[in-house]
Formats: C-alpha cells, structure tokens, sequence
DNA sequence: CAAGATGCTGGGAACGTTCTCGTCTGGTCC
DNA sequence: GGACCAGACGAGAACGTTCCCAGCATCTTG
C-alpha cells in the first residue's frame, strides 16, 4: 500500500502507476506490464484480474516512462516554415490526421522560414527523442546543417520541399508536370506571353517551379517567356509583383504564380488598378488551396493532392521507423489543374 | 569507458550521456548535472571542466529522462477542432510563438469539433505528462466530462469558446461588444432589417454571439432583426444559407455573419445568384481572417487579436504551471471593427 | 519415473536524469 | 588547538515503465 501523505486540498492527486494495478490484482508489476502491454504469457485468469484493476483504479500508463524505457517518445516531429501560410496549415491538418491513424502524436514545429530557427527547433525535437520527423525544408542548401546532424539520430521524411543532396525520403509534388499542365492551358486559352511570379530560388519549390517555367514555355507552341520576378510565398510580394508589371507594360497575357498565395495578392492588385481578371490578363496559381476556390474570379491552379502527401510521407516515416534501410525514396505525384474562372478566354 | 558493441554501419551512433560528459570531466554525474543544469554550488574550475567536456563531446541532454524524473514533459498540449480552419490556424501560428517564447515546446491535437475525439486526445496528451494545456473546447457542454478529467493532473486554459461553468481560465474576445460594433456600422450605413448567420449553439462563441444578436438589436435604433440561421462554422454553411435566404424574399438590408468562414461562403453564394454585395445587401464576418481582406469585396468584419489571446494564454497557464492557484480569471478582450467594402453603402 | 519441455510468474536491472544525503576538505572563531 | 561551519563533491535513490532471467510448477516423453 503506497502512503498518500496529506495535501492540500485542491493540489493534484496522485496518480495510480503500474505497481498500484499489480498490487490490487495481487501480482507483480512484471505481470501487471506483461497483460497491459499485451505482451503475451500470461494465463486469462490473471489477465483477467489485472483488467479489472486497472479499469477500477482508472490506471493510464505513463508515456515519458515508457518512453524512456523505450528510448523513444513515439512522437512525430513536425516543421513548417510557417502555419500561417494556409497551404502548411492544411498539410498540417492532413498531417495529423494521417499521424493519428498511425497512433503517433505529433509535436509541431515552426522555423519562420529560418534556418537558424529551424535549426533549434529540430534540435529541441531530437532533444526529446521523437521517433521521427517529417518536415518541409526552409531553404533547399542552409537547412542541410542541422538536418544531417538530427538525421543522426531519426529518421526524417521530407515533404513538398527538399534539401539538395540530402540522403532522406521525400514526397512532394510533380512540380515540371503542374508547371506544364498549366502552360499548356494557358497556352490552350490563347495566351501567347506569360509571366512567371514566384518565390525565390531558395525553396526547392521556388527553384524546380522556376526551372520547369524556362524549360517549358519555349516546348509549347505559341507561347512566349513575359518577365520572371522572383520574390517569396506571400500575398504581399504578389501584390508588389503585380505592380511592377503594371509599370512595365506591356501586359503579358498571363501570369503563372508559383503559390496560391502570390496569385490571391496579384489578383488583388490588378483588380485594385483597374485590370480585369482574366479579361484583360490570366492568372494561374499553384497548391490549390481552399481560399483559391473563393476569390474573385475563382482560381485556376495546380492542385497539390495534401492527404496523399501526408498519408504517403507517414507511411514512409513508418517504415524508416521500423529499421528499414532501404535507398532513399523519392515520391513526386501527380498533380491536377483546377480549371477555373481567373484563367478563361471570354468568361470575364 | 562505455562498451560499444559492433554495429551495423549505417544504425544511429550511440547517444553521449550526462553520465559520458562526467566521466570526460573528470567528476560525478551529480556535479555534472549541478552545472550543465545551472544549480550552482559548483567551483568555476570543475564548471569548466565539464563545460568544455560537453561541448567537445556534443552534449545534449535526454529531456525525456528529464521528465520522467520532473514528472512533467514540460510541453504544452494544444487542442483546437480543426486546424483546417484558418482562424484555428493563425491561433496556433500565434500559440506557438508565444509558446516558443516560454521555452515551451507544442503538442498539437485536433478534435475535429467531435467531443469523444476531443476526450482521446485529451487522454493522449495527459498520458504524455503535458506540463499544461490550451485548448478551444469543441462543445459548450459535452466537452465538459473528458476536460474534467484531465483537470484533475493538468492546468488547463480555454481560449476562444469555453465551456459552460468549468472551472478554468479563459481568454477570449468580448463577443457581445464586437457584435454590437457590427450592428451600430451597420445600422450607421442605413440598414434596417439585419440577418444572422452562425454557428448552431454548440459552441460557446455561436451562442454568445446568437444571444448578444438578439439582445442588441432591439437596443440599436432602426434595427429590426431579420432571419436567423443556425449551422457550422464552415463555408459550405455560409454558402446554404445564403440560399435559404434568397428563396425566402425580400432580401433583409444586412447579413450579420458569426465568423468569416461563413460570410465569405455567403458572399461567394450571393454573388454567384446575382445580388450584388454591398449594393443589395452587405455583409460582415467575425474573426479577421487574412481571407477576408483579400476576397471580393473586402469584408467587414470583427477582429479578433490574436496575438493578444494566444500570449494571455501562455501567460495565464505559465502562472497555473508554477502552482497559483488563485481563483480563475477570465479574459474578455475587446475587439475591434474592421470596416471595409463590403458593408459600406454607396460603395459598390 | 527420471529427464527434459513448456507455461506462468516474480525479482530486479535498466533507461538518463535530478536531487537528497553524507563525506571530506579547508577555514574561522573562541 | 578543538569545535564548528561552509563549500564542493560523490554515492545512490528515485521517477514508472519494460524486459531479461531465474524459479517453479505442470506436462510430455522414452
């Protein structure tokens, strides 16, 4: 019998622990353990009486114990660069979801885009010695540091972004075919020059993005390269994009954003100077998020399949997670084009 | 000298101990553990010693071992019902700023608005030891059994709804002012008869803000309140009801919407039927979403400030996690008015 | 019926920290 | 010069779990 000492009345009150179960069912905690972790070998009878215990003692088990024991917490690591941005914050709902059907809580992180940041962020999380993380690279060259050193100790997954050269998983999105599929669109709506407003080359997004646009634009018929302005995923640089090619007009007849984001803000913009969206210029978008669907005109964009992403990159992280040492895997699915109103010949 | 067995090449190294970092110094893991921890009563000499023996063997500590040993993960469990939403979403964005900024690490957990999903997680996160938690109740009512529960081992601070009576702080916005804020612009901008479009009252916010509808309406002179429609926080909901009140004419002067969510789905219903918003009927939201600026027409809405709600909320708890146990406090902050196209007469 | 299996069980170490003791040194005071 | 004190340090218990190992019945088998 454990001695309860006296407390304050409103203080906590002592939680049951393992030995507690073994002592009520009169067994030791060796069995108690045994029948609760389902381990096995252990005849019904006593089962059956350390069930009873723990469900009368409202026993839960302690998880840092365990985890201890286990050197593991059997948490999944989570970074973003940054929820706020919609597109992260539905990969994030995925995300959980699919850790969720997995049994594996998750422990989220936000680098602001930083890598310094992302570098403490990934320590603090190896720190506690989750199981597994799974993360969108800030940067595609300066998040390599601090991702070997916690590839040291777990596995990582990288999604939608991912660092050049580094030896981890990763799923995203097939960034050359979504490029194409929306130039061949546009190209299809009679669109002759495009612009390309999109994030810096410092993403792996951003740079692939960038390279599928100048790979492409000469490969379709027609369709001529308008000016690149490179800036980040924000509405703000989509708005400012926006004006700059204002003030050099001409205007091209469309332009491809790399994010939903910088779309949003070029529409905005145009629409606030007057320029009719998609009579006078097309606006394309990418990600596919909710909010694309809402603006005025609707968004054509390049859906990113979220579930699919998250489900495929918690899968992996399961398998790194149980020993797997197989090569590195690398998964790009197959994005859809969203066909809407932004990008229509004659639907203004 | 710890033994290394052989292991396969590509396994994770073994991890360096405190244990490992004393031996290198040349003293006992307690002194090791009295100056990597920063207890003092150590001589300078020795404290360097070990300093320099932790950094040159990468010294990082097992903060699961922490806390088993502190009885506490020194996490904060977040719960919210659906990261999806993007006012959840710049919640947790702030959340885990200001969590950061306590050296609080975050777990996150979404309910999906479902109260026995809602009482899992709970259960996970208190298994988990988290040192507290933050929450947005799913329910006013129902939620109330599983919070009870985990109230008995952890702090707990309810943000943005709460549950009726619960013996818990609570951060949130006033919402009977912002309400009245929306009502008197809009009665300003010569509306007569005002709908309303929210939430059913399952969630503490939908009935408050249901409640202070039907109290300040009368109160507002010129006011007349028109129908009232009950649903979810979603856009899809916004979207029927808009429906609901175009079939059943004469179109009221205003829709007073209970979130952005929904009044971008009325807008969006509205324009896509032919009524021109704000020259046939205006609209407001609730929340200050970044959406609401950016759809169109920009929306009216009542700003929730974020950042003040998610820092009095860690501020709050930090208090509860060092033991005050004063009684509980209730934060109703003041929200303002965002005016903006959408309700303005003469502004179409 | 001896000898080996087999099935259940309990003891106790281990996971990596922190923290309470007790010990030891060296200094101060009467 | 003996008693006392303060400061620095080490030994070892504790946190709550899992799991290896040994013990002891009960069976099977030749």
């Amino acid at each position: 019998m454990r001695v309860m000492e006296p407390v304050a009345a409103e203080s906590f009150p002592q939680p049951v622990r393992l030995r507690d179960v073994a002592a009520a069912a009169g067994v030791s905690t060796s069995t108690a353990s045994r029948v609760l972790s389902g381990a096995g070998g252990t005849s019904s009878a006593t089962a059956a009486a350390v069930l009873a215990a723990a469900r009368r003692l409202d026993y839960r088990p302690n998880l840092i114990a365990r985890g201890l024991r286990a050197r593991s917490s059997g948490m999944a690591g989570i970074v973003v660069p940054g929820i706020g941005n919609p597109f992260f914050a539905e990969l994030v709902e995925a995300l959980e979801a699919a850790l969720r059907d997995a049994d594996l809580d998750m422990i989220l992180a936000d680098s602001r885009g930083d890598p310094a940041d992302e570098a403490r962020r990934l320590e603090a999380l190896t720190d506690r010695q989750v199981a597994g993380l799974i993360m969108i690279p800030a940067r595609h060259d300066s998040s390599a540091v601090a991702m070997r050193r916690a590839h040291r100790s777990v596995p990582i997954v990288q999604i939608d972004r991912q660092v050049d050269g580094f030896p981890a998983d990763y799923v995203g999105v097939d960034n050359a075919l979504g490029i194409r599929h929306a130039l061949e669109h546009l190209a299809g709506q009679g669109c002759r020059s495009v612009a390309f407003v999109s994030d810096e080359t410092a993403s792996s997004t951003g740079r692939s993005r960038l390279d599928a646009f100048r790979l492409t634009v000469p490969r379709v018929p027609g369709l001529v390269a308008g000016p690149v302005l490179l800036g980040s995923y924000t509405i703000e640089f989509g708005r400012k994009a926006a004006r700059e090619l204002l003030s050099s007009r001409p205007l091209p007849d469309a332009v491809l954003c790399g994010s939903d984001i910088i779309a949003l803000g070029v529409v905005r913009e145009l629409h606030h100077c007057g320029v009719g969206v998609p009579d006078a210029v097309k606006v394309t978008g990418f990600d596919g998020i909710l909010f694309s669907e809402l603006c005025e005109p609707p968004l054509t964009t390049v859906r990113q399949p979220v579930q699919t992403i998250a489900a495929e990159s918690v899968r992996l992280l399961q398998l790194r997670m149980d020993g797997d040492d197989a090569a590195v895997r690398r998964s790009e699915i197959a994005p859809s084009l969203l066909v809407r109103r932004s990008s229509l010949a004659g639907a203004g």
